[in-house]
DNA sequence: CGAGCGCATGTTCACGTGAACATCGGCTGA
DNA sequence: TCAGCCGATGTTCACGTGAACATGCGCTCG
């Protein structure tokens, strides 16, 4: 928190009395035509806008913001840029926001830690926002003792598990099923897995759903190493899989980590798919190009976006809460990295 | 532009007068209370500040800057996130304004075109925002008819050759003919380049160093492939390259695209290095777990982030604009994609 | 032909805040 | 003892906007 020091006085461009004096109307006047009311004949209009154009005449939205009590402005609080799935999402949601008039206001979380995480929601409910998105491991939202103004809007991503607040995520469920499933159909005995972070409500979903499936085809469950979504930890989860014997076929929760398990076996100069199969998580687009390419469980982030938004707005707009779940499909993208168990 | 019906009052929370009354003082007290001014009774502030708790009070930001002129709000007006530099750019500059205080905006421009940029940065001045970071090829922002209000601060990141704005960017030349002469220096004779699009400053000045050094060195220099900086268009201009007989360096103009010409060379059985050799730009996260890890250039998006809000901020807080480019260094990271030419 | 209605436009006011100025009480020093 | 001053607190006001209400004009219809 640094000061400021306000040393000139902060230059303000012309307002809707300016306006109105120039054109020769009230400001209410000025205030119709801002707002595309009807009721204002053609020439006052023209010559109001005439006006606003002489003059660079542009709403003050702090001003709008004030009378109306509502500030076109959502707030995101996302923990890092650093993972492909956030980045896209942030993207989705900064698009979608957009094109319903709505800005994004973006607080970062440097460390994942309760009290940052109490600060940077502080921090965010004292920005002038309508609503909220939440796009944090919620085993931390959880336990951080904030509580959320009981008005404001929000809505969860990459979460569960608590039913007081909409969630909006991929079915994460449906995807690691589909990717392990698909690795049994190729010939494979087991799957190896590569988890995510254990804080993570997606990584512990796909993990879960990893282990249902092998449960289901009656297969044995090896036990999964964990990662934290970076490549590099993919590349030392890939060398300790590397150890263990009869390794064939390996389900990362992300791209990332996946791409790290294929150096791992290149390194130890195991060919993929002949020596041993992978399969990420996400459809990164660099994954099309990794080497091989990447079988991945395809992601679709716009709409999860896309519908974050559609909720918060209907909750923002229409006061309509609607907690519960709201899943999207993922679909299972073939490419060169996986194939038949060595013989 | 979808319309908005507010179908409800916008429930607002406690104002001043409300948490004045609890404690049974002045609003102008509570103001003092908030803004931390010290001519406050140690009982009185204790009183104002219980009751702040007791009712949830939180200031209310539009009425602060309607009063102040002032949103202690930067505008971010980029592109894409589909690139790892703009990304690393975004969560610097979002980290560092937060830490001063100030909160992002960020307005996404869906296509590069002319009136896209217009459209955004029209939007993006009606939002409150005391200045503005612009993350766009220039070569748009100086051909898109639109005039940056006088008063507004505003720093460029990757561009250049303006001089009437502060511009922060990495020392692309330096980084290139590091690259370069690298390659030269492992006794390649010379050295192939994957460039940006044509639009881009950072491309178009890695690309000219690219070709100094080569100049420089007395050495031919082949025609340049363009790319679009996705690793899909790496991988054609890999494809293209391989084509062409005596390649045995090439270097690419950012990681992603360099990932792609790894990824052709594999397909052709060009082991790397001991067949060609492959230097990327950026030091993207992954680049260390590419096959073979990527020897490239990293560039110090903190310090980029970081300048652009401190001269920002210098704008703002202190009126001084100090036009002119701000270069942060770049170095050589190297790793095993390169090596020496194949005899 | 005049009462009344609809439509364009004007006037008033409050949204929550903080700067400027006003007030009030106690304390210092000649 | 009292003028003067300082520090704590209160009062007033304007920032730019839009809702609610007021005004005034022309036109319709009985």
């Amino acid at each position: 928190m640094s000061e400021a020091l306000p040393k000139r006085p902060p230059s303000r461009g012309p307002s809707m009395g300016d306006v109105a004096a120039h054109a020769g109307v009230s400001a209410q006047t000025v205030s119709r035509v801002a707002n595309g009311l009807t009721n204002v004949e053609a020439g006052t209009r023209d010559r109001v806008l005439a006006s606003m154009q002489a003059l660079g005449y542009r709403p003050n939205k702090a001003a709008r913001a004030l009378r109306l009590g509502r500030f076109r402005n959502i707030g995101v609080m996302m923990f890092t840029l650093s993972s492909f799935g956030n980045i896209r999402t942030l993207e989705a949601i900064t698009v979608a926001a957009a094109r319903a008039g709505y800005s994004i206001t973006l607080v970062p979380v440097e460390h994942p830690t309760q009290h940052e995480v109490s600060i940077a929601l502080d921090r965010l409910l004292e920005q002038s926002v309508d609503g909220v998105v939440i796009v944090i491991e919620s085993h931390i939202v959880d336990q951080a003792d904030v509580d959320l103004p009981p008005g404001l809007p929000v809505v969860v991503i990459d979460s569960a598990e608590r039913t007081d607040y909409p969630v909006v995520d991929t079915d994460q469920s449906q995807g690691a099923r589909l990717a392990t499933e698909y690795l049994l159909q190729l010939g494979h005995e087991t799957v190896w897995h590569v988890a995510g972070p254990e804080l993570s409500y997606s990584a512990s979903r796909r993990e879960q759903a990893w282990r249902q499936a092998l449960l289901e085809a009656g297969r044995r469950v090896p036990p999964p190493v964990r990662g934290d979504w970076s490549a590099a930890s993919g590349y030392l989860a890939g060398l300790e899989l590397v150890e263990s014997s009869g390794v064939t076929a390996v389900f990362a929760a992300n791209d990332q980590m996946a791409l790290g398990v294929l150096r791992a076996l290149h390194e130890r100069g195991i060919p993929v798919p002949a020596g041993a199969s992978v399969v990420g998580f996400d459809d990164m687009a660099e994954s099309d190009s990794f080497w091989p390419p990447l079988t991945t469980v395809h992601q679709d982030f716009d709409v999860v976006g896309r519908r974050s938004i559609e909720v918060l707005l209907a909750e923002i707009e229409g006061g309509e809460s609607s907690p519960g779940t709201i899943f999207a499909p993922t679909r299972l993208v073939v490419r060169s990295s996986t194939g038949a168990p060595p013989t």
